[in-house]
DNA sequence: ACGCTGACTATTA
DNA sequence: CTAATAGCCAGCG
């Protein structure tokens, strides 16, 4: 299998090559969320990126052992606010670190805001040096 | 049941 | 480099 190799988008790699196992899942996701609850599952891993870390949607599905259900992530961070406990979805964004789901906060600019009280840079929807920050669950957890 | 839609990603041209 | 295309799959009308 030939594998696209860039230091920054090095999870791609895992997205192709292994998918979560059973005991992975167990240790992801902390609630003992039921494994047909799709959104918390996600809302589980979100809850886990430390402060000033961020992750992508391609990151945490891979997370999940789901390989390309990326676009579920970004719609199960549409219904995350309001949850208790609360669900940091400004520190999902997408593979390139932009912040493609602004809009969906209560003003456009909250999102940056708040990313950058944690002090994580956002220039123009693009956070800065986002390797730097960038959180793998599959790593970390 | 059906056919969109989408806070995405990977592959190919 | 850009653009087009194809997977993805839970909700909603």
């Amino acid at each position: 299998m030939k594998l696209q190799i860039n230091p920054l988008k090095k999870y791609w790699l895992f997205m192709k090559d292994s998918k979560a196992d059973n005991k992975h899942l167990k240790k992801v996701l902390p609630s003992g969320a039921p494994e047909n609850d799709f959104f918390n599952q996600v809302w589980d891993i979100v809850r886990q990126i430390p402060k000033g870390r961020v992750t992508s949607y391609g990151a945490i599905a891979a997370a999940l052992g789901i390989k390309s259900g990326a676009r579920m992530v970004g719609w199960a961070m549409n219904s995350s606010h309001g949850q208790i406990p609360p669900v940091p979805a400004h520190r999902v964004v997408n593979r390139l670190g932009q912040l493609s789901g602004k809009n969906h906060f209560s003003t456009p600019d909250q999102m940056q805001e708040l990313l950058e009280k944690e002090k994580v840079n956002v220039i123009n929807d693009q956070i800065i040096d986002f390797e730097k920050h960038f959180w793998d669950p599959l790593k970390e957890l």
